[in-house]
DNA sequence: CTCAAATTAGAGTGTACAATCAAAATTGAA
DNA sequence: TTCAATTTTGATTGTACACTCTAATTTGAG
C-alpha cells in the first residue's frame, strides 16, 4: 500500500489530463486512450492506478464541486446566500463539468446502482446543509416547512442549470439570485 | 412516396416496440435489435423506415408529450394550472420516457448541433405557452416580468423532475403544484 | 546494496453496437 | 394482369470502446 512517488505524480498527470478532456470535449468525447496520450502514459498504467474510467470521472466531478465549498471544514456558520452562490460558481466555472454531473446524474442512476446511491446522497447532503442555513437564517421556520422549501431551491437551481446548459446565452446566475431574494 | 399498407403497419409494430422497451429498460438498455426482435422486423427493415435509432426514439417521446397536451389544436384558451398539470401528467405516467427526455438534453446538447436546436426550441414554444396563459391569468403583469417567471418556474418544474427520476419515493406532484399557489 | 513491492509497458481481448447493401419478395394502382 | 415502387431479408461491415494480462522495469525502505 506504500505509495512510490512516481506513482503519485502520474495520478496527478491523469486527473489533470481528464479534467482538461473532460472540460473540453465532455464525458461521451473523453475516451480513456485521449486521458492516457494526453498524460503520458500507456493504458496499463491507469488501470494500475484507477479502477475504471468512471472513478476518474467521479474524481474530477468531485474536485470541481469541492473547490467552490464555501465551508470546506464544516463549521456550519455558511448561509443560504454562500451556499447559493457556491451552486452559482459551481455552474459558471466550468459548465461542461457541472453538465457532466447532470448528464452521470440522469442517465446512472437506473443502470448504476451504486453510483445511482452516490448522487442521491450527494443530494441529500447538499439539501441538509440548505435546510440548516435556511433555519439559521430564519429560526422560526419550521422543520417540514424548511425542507419543502429547501427541495423547491434546489430543484429551481438545478432546473436554471439545465437551462444554462441548453444556451449559454442565458443569464443563469442573475434568474438564480433572484429566486432567493 | 405512395406508402403501402404493410410499411405502415411495420412502423407502428416498430413504435410500439420501441415505446415498451424505452419505458422499461431506459435508453442505453434498449438496442436495436430489441426493438427489431420485439417488432417481429429485420433490421434492413427497421432502416427502410427509420433513418436512425434515434429517429424513433424522438419520435416516442415527442408522442408521450403530445399524448398530455391540454391544448393541442392550440386554440390558446390553457391556464397556467393546465400547463403545470399536463407537465405532471407527463414526467408522472411515464417518468423512464421523461427521464430519457433529459438524458437527451443533456447529453445530446453539446455533442449534437441539430438535436440541440430541436430541444432549445421545444423548451421556447414551451416558455412561450407558459408565458401567455400566465399573462392571461394576470394582464397586469409586465412582459419581462412574466418572462422571468416563467423562466423560473420552468426550471423549478425541470429541477423537480430530475430531483424525481432520482428517487421514486419523492413527491414530484405535491411539490409541483405547491410552487403553482 | 538488496529485494520485495510498486509501477509501467503495450499488445491483446472482448464485445456490443449501429448501420449498410444488394438481392429477393410483396404490394397495389392502372 | 402487369410491373414499377415499396418493403423485406440477413449476412456483413465497421469500429470505437473499456478493460485485461504478463512480463519487464523502477523505486525506495532497511
Amino acid at each position: 500500500m506504500a505509495r512510490y512517488q512516481v506513482g503519485i505524480r502520474t495520478e496527478g498527470r491523469i486527473l489533470e489530463a481528464a479534467r482538461e478532456l473532460l472540460g473540453e470535449l465532455g464525458l461521451d468525447g473523453t475516451t480513456l486512450k485521449a486521458i492516457c496520450e494526453l498524460a503520458g502514459v500507456r493504458v496499463g498504467s491507469f488501470y494500475n492506478l484507477f479502477d475504471s474510467k468512471e472513478t476518474v470521472v467521479l474524481r474530477v466531478v468531485a474536485e470541481a464541486i469541492a473547490a467552490v465549498d464555501p465551508d470546506p471544514a464544516h463549521l456550519g456558520t455558511e448561509t443560504l446566500d454562500d451556499l447559493v452562490e457556491a451552486y452559482i460558481a459551481f455552474f459558471t466555472k466550468d459548465p461542461v463539468v457541472a453538465r457532466i454531473y447532470v448528464q452521470i446524474a440522469v442517465s446512472g442512476a437506473l443502470n448504476n446502482g451504486e453510483l445511482h446511491h452516490r448522487i442521491l446522497r450527494h443530494h441529500e447532503q447538499r439539501a441538509d446543509r440548505f435546510r440548516a442555513a435556511m433555519q439559521r437564517d430564519n429560526p422560526a421556520l419550521a422543520a417540514g416547512e424548511a425542507s419543502d422549501r429547501t427541495e423547491i431551491l434546489l430543484a429551481t437551481l438545478n432546473g436554471l442549470a439545465f437551462r444554462a446548459a441548453l444556451d449559454s446565452e442565458f443569464e443563469f446566475a442573475r434568474h438564480a439570485r433572484a429566486v432567493t431574494s
